[in-house]
DNA sequence: CGGCTCATTCTTCATGGCGGAATCATAGCC
DNA sequence: GGCTATGATTCCGCCATGAAGAATGAGCCG
């Protein structure tokens, strides 16, 4: 479960019941005013006014029948439109294309979300047996190469502040579940350059990781290469670190031009 | 073009700005509170506090280097969704095409909304009695044969979540209201592999639909043929499923390449 | 170290956003 | 057609909130 985020010194509740409103209708395509209502703990007549402001900005619309108001075209547009910016993700895609074909394995763009990385593209191994992709899916950073590897690139205290707790959350029975072995995987992650997952965001899956630094060095992003056990042995992963360092270098350089 | 939408009665200025500064995400890659306050024309700590409100949500996230926000998981989730619908529309289509030429009948692909299944492709019957496009409508997903293989591909807990309620809403006479049955329904979809919708979503219409696996085995989309009453009795329902099994079974391996 | 620029925090107060009442709209029943 | 029930929408008065501006903080540069 993802840290609560820390309430801001000065909360605006109008715009929080809006960005409230926005989440619901994420996860439920259509809500009417009373259940937005219940949902926010406002008044009918509230919900009514935070809904026509959606409405008017196009983040919902309302159906003239049931009177119900679904996600709006616009809420989508951000959304597309924000992806389309990830800069990192559309410079990556032949690079993943390129590990795909040089490893035989499935390569992956991941971003930091907090404590957690979210694998924004992937492309698939050829193999029968092979690592699906994952895109759009969200892991625990301290349970994936991935996001170890970004991790090792921030400070000790973003660390902290981002696992403030000793006790790390379970994925599989492989997964490091103290904070202080974390701090021991980081520094031999940065140490090494990449970091390697056994299991532990999936029982039978191995994972390497390398980071994808900006300008000032701080990795924004990271590639994987994942495998099932049997073909990501001692060689299986060195081939990976391989080719994951040659395409992070080239891709980075040319991720800043 | 589409007409400037009316400005509500009681406009909420502050949810407005907020709205406005999702606006602005979607279209810089990142924005800084200066920049904001500018194009808001609201003073910089207004700008502060409305940019951290979206942080709070997710909306945004805040470089810890440049200070400048950038779209936050939120966003990058919801474009990811756009983008995943997208992409399995495009690879869905010569399917479809495919098997309205086979069974002379609408075939359509659905993906899961909350309770309700959105008709993201539809393509026609060539019959002059036949069942029109229903591409971008909403249906609850119980009253509808791709919803219910939707549902009947998730756990019981996750079912209930979306139906908390016994009484479920009745959109004919024939559709069923009841949250037990529906489950029963849904154990025999699982069974089967295809549920069958005899009126349920509108009168003299009869569909069939199959899941739409990933790699997880779980279903993210279902491919459906309607027809009416007429033309779909045992044979016409019989011919459906054969030919939507084989479209799902091949269209499923493309999809995660 | 001082100056500059931008970000962030704090304080005060005017008004914007709230809830509740009133009214409207629609569906169902007889 | 009339009535009732339910949910949506509009209106109004009030006060707590969200605004701006001042003060302070942070980082960079010469």
């Amino acid at each position: 479960m993802k840290n609560e985020p820390a309430v801001p010194p000065y909360h605006i509740a109008s715009v929080d019941h809006a960005l409230r409103l926005l989440l619901l209708l994420k996860t439920k395509p259509s809500i009417r005013v009373a259940e937005a209502a219940d949902e926010l703990d406002v008044a009918r007549s509230t919900a009514h006014r935070l809904l026509a402001m959606l409405v008017y900005r196009g983040f919902a619309a309302q159906n003239p029948t049931t009177r119900a108001y679904h996600p709006g075209p616009v809420l989508i547009e951000v959304g597309m439109g924000a992806l389309s910016k990830l800069d990192v993700r559309r410079k990556a895609r032949p690079y993943l294309e390129r590990l795909v074909a040089t490893t035989g394995e499935t390569a992956s763009l991941q971003i930091l979300e907090g404590n957690h990385v979210r694998f924004v593209d992937s492309v698939e191994s050829a193999n029968a047996v092979r690592v699906a992709s994952r895109a759009g899916v969200s892991l625990p950073a301290h349970a994936s190469s991935g996001g170890k590897v970004l991790l090792a690139g921030m400070s000790l205290e973003a660390v902290q502040r981002l696992y403030p707790h000793e006790k790390l959350e379970q994925v599989t029975e492989a997964t490091n579940t103290d904070r202080s072995t974390l701090f021991e995987e980081l520094a031999e992650a940065r140490a090494l350059g990449y970091s390697v997952n056994h299991g532990e965001s999936e029982p039978g899956l191995v994972a390497v990781g390398v980071p994808l630094p900006d300008r000032t060095g701080i990795p924004v992003a990271s590639l994987t290469i994942a495998g099932p056990t049997a073909r990501m042995g001692p060689e299986g992963v060195n081939r990976a670190v391989e080719a994951l360092r040659e395409a992070a270098k080239e891709l980075s350089e040319s991720l800043y031009r």
